[in-house]
DNA sequence: AACTATTTATAAGA
DNA sequence: TTCTTATAAATAGTT
C-alpha cells in the first residue's frame, strides 16, 4: 500500500526501518482494535521498538493481564508443561496467586541482575545495548543527585563556619574560651571540599567519607536483594 | 477496505461478525509479521475467536514466551502491586505469606526504580553513593559483555568475508555473475565496524547501526518502567 | 470460496 | 517529524 510494493525483508536502512516501524505501529494495532470490536473477540497486540519501547493494544473486554493468562492457559494445557504436573507435591499447597507473586517475583529479580550486571549471557546484543542506555542514564542521574546532595551539605557548612568565625571574632576579647578550636578544625577539613567534581572520573568516597561517617556497609546495601533461593 | 465505509462497532449480525472475523484475523496476523519483519523487532499478537481458538503470531527472533516476557518485566513496575492499598477490606483474609510476597514485589520494584536512577530523593548520601558505585560495577560488565559479543560478531563477519571474497575470486571467470555484488554491498557495511570501540564514549545501537550514534534514549527501554504517576 | 468496487494503509517524496 | 499523494493492499458486499 505505497507507491511501491514492498519485500518482506528487515530494511536494512536505519532510518527507513524505523520510519516505517512509526508509520506501521499505530496501523497494527487500529487492525487490532478494529477486528476486536467488529468480531466482538479477545486480542492483544504487543509490539517493542527497537529501542525496546512498549506498545500494545488489548481488547478493552478484557485486561490485556487476562489475555495472556487466557494464552498461558491454552499453550500450557497443549504443552503439558505447567507447574503442577512438574511439581505434583505442591498443588494443594499453592494458590494461582500464590504462583503468579512469584513468577513476578523472579521476573524483578532478573531484570534487577541485569540492572546489576549479572547474568547477562542470556541478553542479545540489542537488550545489552538498552541496558547499558539505560545505566548511563541511571548514573547520570544518580550523580545529579549526589551533586545537588553535596551542595546543600556545603551551604549548611558554610552557615556553619560563618556562624563559628563570627563567635570566634566576637570572643577575641576572651582568647582562653575553649570552644573556639574544634570548630576551625571541622571547617578546614570540609572547605577543600566544596569543590564539586561533577566529571564523568570517579568519585572518591565523597565529602562525607573523610571525616569516618564513613562506609560502615558491613553487610549488603539496602538496595541490593538477598541472592537468597528460599524464596 | 471494501465496498462500504464500515463503522468501528460490534457486527451485530452473527454469520456476518464470523465472517468479518475470518477475513480480518489472517490480515492481522500478516501486518504483525510484517512490521516484524520490515521493522525487525519482536511482535506479538494474539487473538481469540469468540468461540475460544487461540490465534497468534510472534516474531521469530524470539518465541512468544519470550515476548510476555519482556512485556511482563516492563509492565511489572507500573503496576500497583498493593492489594492492601487497593482493597483494603481484603487485608485480614489475606494469607501472611500472601503479604510477605507482595512486599518482597514492592521492595523490588523500589530497588529497581533506584537502579534506574529513579526516586532517589529519600536516599542519603551514602545510599546514593553506594548506588552510584553499583552502577558503576554494572556498567563495566555489562560493557565487559557487549565487548565479548562484538567480537564474536565481528569473528563470524570475517569469515563470511573470507568465503566471499573466495567466492567471488572463483568466480571471475564469468564476470556477469550477479551475486557477487550485494554479498560484497554487505561486507564494506561492516568492516568499518570491526574496530571496536572500548571506551567511555556512548556506543552506536550496534555493529548494524553504524548511523545513528545518538546517545539519547528518547523512549522508555523494557525494564523502564512506564512514566505513569499513578504507581 | 471467489469476485470486484471501494476504502484504507502506507511508500516515497517534500 | 509531519503532510501530501500515488499506489498497493485489505476487505465489504455480493455471487
Amino acid at each position: 500500500m505505497g507507491r511501491g510494493k514492498v519485500q518482506v525483508r528487515r530494511i536494512e536502512n536505519e532510518v527507513s526501518r524505523q520510519v516505517t516501524f512509526s508509520k506501521r505501529r499505530p496501523g497494527l494495532l487500529k487492525k487490532a482494535h478494529e477486528i476486536a470490536v467488529l468480531c466482538d473477540v479477545d486480542v492483544a497486540a504487543i509490539v517493542f521498538s527497537a529501542k525496546g519501547n512498549l506498545f500494545h493494544y488489548a481488547s478493552s473486554h478484557t485486561t490485556m493481564e487476562r489475555i495472556l493468562e487466557k494464552y498461558d492457559r491454552h499453550e500450557l494445557l497443549s504443552e503439558g508443561n505447567n507447574v503442577i504436573e512438574e511439581f505434583p507435591e505442591l498443588e494443594g499447597s499453592m494458590s494461582y496467586d500464590h504462583i503468579k507473586l512469584r513468577g513476578k517475583i523472579e521476573a524483578l529479580k532478573k531484570s534487577q541482575r541485569n540492572l546489576m550486571g549479572q547474568e547477562l549471557d542470556s541478553l542479545t546484543l540489542q537488550d545489552i545495548q538498552q541496558l547499558e542506555d539505560q545505566i548511563d542514564t541511571s548514573l547520570n542521574n544518580i550523580r545529579s543527585r549526589k551533586e545537588k546532595l553535596l551542595m546543600e551539605k556545603n551551604t549548611i557548612l558554610e552557615k556553619k563556619i560563618t556562624e563559628l568565625e563570627t563567635l570566634h571574632t566576637s570572643i577575641r576579647a576572651s582568647p582562653t574560651e575553649a570552644a573556639a578550636p574544634p570548630a576551625c578544625n571541622t571547617a578546614d577539613a570540609f572547605v577543600p571540599n566544596l569543590n564539586i567534581c561533577c566529571g564523568d572520573s570517579g568519585e572518591p568516597e565523597t565529602v562525607t567519607a573523610p571525616l569516618g561517617w564513613t562506609s560502615s556497609n558491613n553487610g549488603l546495601p539496602w538496595w541490593m536483594l538477598q541472592s537468597s533461593s528460599n524464596c
